[in-house]
DNA sequence: AATGAATGAGAGTTCATTCAT
DNA sequence: AATGAATGAACTCTCATTCAT
């Protein structure tokens, strides 16, 4: 609950925000299946018709909360350094942000499982794993180029194996086990990086 | 729609059975966020009421389910031949079976989600979890012995990547990228099998 | 309010039109404007979602008043007796029908109104404003053949006309003014019956 | 919608005005039923609080409304010539009146229902209907002393007749019948006019 | 004089569960 | 062993109205 007597009056853009990131709590907390507009608008602190003020239906909500999970996602897309460097900082950012932030795994798992049968979402998860994709290729296509990855590495193959990989660790089955991390470290160990 | 009327009559495990089935079919089709006892009720071709007579309440089918999930996945788990054979074997036979029983990694992963939520449920799945973990490291173990593996890998990180590699596959997001098989191509030539 | 403890369990088809009835009821005393789904299972004694047991949507319940209005007012439609009796009384039976039931005149009007923006009620009404506009004519012709009316008349504008005029009385302005009992003895002379 | 950027800016009497045609307009369309403050003020191209800020309640707005048809509709009863020709040209402007502005119809039969259930509507359009009865008693009585009816017509029952067959009208199941205008030929020539 | 934002009360509908038979 | 009927609780969404600006 977040309704703070003394907190400034939210501006539109403030309120649209607080609404969609209790949404988006409420689905790692519960699930779809858990997700209720009137547990959102009390976690932002407004009456259920205020939800409606914003968002005219629960999916126009939940569309919000997936440009948000999105937006979330990439900023870990965007690394610097070496081509080496990236690929080991991305690694770890991957790991990092699903333990610092577990609420981002949970959302992204269940958006995933929900792309089967929303097809808007199976499109954008879509774009986002090929842009990943993309960015883990080509990071490895120039580490190969520069001597610094073995170059027998099929870099289609293994950015597909690091992408499922990695996308593993939004399952709380995977991401819960403590050799998560070793799973990692003998990715990196192959990868020579 | 199962219900034939020339079928013999059912018996009480029969029926059971049936239920089960259609509630595993319900949940890989719409999710736990669209399991409605009266729809598996009706694709079993019996009354709700006579649905609450097997299960009392819902929890109780969805444990029936998630039984039915581990046992057809289990069966993965039993393979034979030498080591190496038996690995390579097994990440094939995962990818089968998930390719031929779809519902099996919808509802797998609907599952692991669920158990962030179902501490009965994550206490299964990390049991089912540690048994294929335990199977994997086995054969890695015994592959290296005999000399057939690179004995410089550490078999508990390399059992949990390949966990997770194939658990990954749950995901539609995955699972329906046409790069799967490069990536387990890739792990099976890392692990020179 | 009809619930009584004591009487009899209702079948399914009393419950059925005890719910009709009393949504029949409630449109008459406070319009479609005022019909409320949880007045009237309240009124049949019933929770709401028995209502929806019976009646899937309110529009379903709302084309079960409609029959029900459609059966009630065309039971005034089969006189007997030689013509000019049959006139005589027919316009004398739905003068009392309507003073006796003045629901079936506020529910007839509400129709009427509806059927502006509900083709299915338009269709269903117009259906009984051309049989009753038939059996008038075919009334006034026979009793035209047999010497006892004006020969001079239109069967067919009189007809009209006296539609038109008892129709007038399922409105509460007209059906409410003293002087509506003159108007249709000035009809009966008009047609000198 | 009627917001037009080039026009004047709009008095206070033309604002009201226009709130309540829009608001006669929607009822004319949709009913009570389907009245709705935020349509009204949407097609008065104003904002939903400024409707609140002329008129205080959806009720006021309404009784705007009632004052509106009540003087659109009593145009028609001021009529000159002689009394045959008033008279026949009243019934004709009627008609004429509910042809060309079908709304005029429309909102007068959902008032003559909803003043079964506000004694406020009830007493108006009883003010009405006494007014319109009385003037064409009066010109029924003159043409009736001019020798131009028959004089053994019972003018007040006659006049009612007349009332009922005008307000008939007011009922879509009846307006929409083509031979409406037979009816009221009909009624001309018993009349003799 | 006018508005964007907010809300309480209530609408129709759904669903797991129960009960009498 | 099986069911038709019934229900309490809860769901998303709507609407007239209010309030701060």
């Amino acid at each position: 609950m977040n309704s703070d007597a003394t907190s400034a009056p939210a501006s539109r853009e403030e309120r649209r925000d607080a609404l969609v990131l209790a949404a988006y709590n409420q689905i790692a907390e519960r699930g779809f299946e858990g997700l209720r507009t009137r547990e959102v608008a009390a976690e932002a602190g407004v009456n259920i018709a205020t939800l409606h003020y914003y968002f005219p239906t629960k999916e126009a909500l939940i569309r919000g909360v997936v440009e948000h999970a999105m937006r979330r996602f990439r900023s870990t897309l965007a690394p610097h350094g070496t081509p080496e460097a990236q690929l080991r900082n991305h690694l770890r950012a991957v790991r990092r942000l699903l333990q610092d932030e577990p609420q981002l795994g949970a959302v992204m798992g269940e958006l995933s499982l929900r792309s089967a049968r929303d097809p808007a979402i199976a499109h954008i998860m879509q774009d986002t794993n090929e842009a990943w994709h993309r960015t883990l290729r080509g990071l490895l296509r120039r580490a190969a180029a520069g001597g610094h990855l073995k170059p027998e590495l099929d870099s289609d193959a293994v950015a597909a194996l690091v992408v499922a990989a990695l996308t593993s660790m939004t399952l709380p089955t995977v991401s819960a086990s403590p050799r998560t991390d070793q799973a990692l470290r003998q990715l990196e160990r192959w990868l020579g990086i």
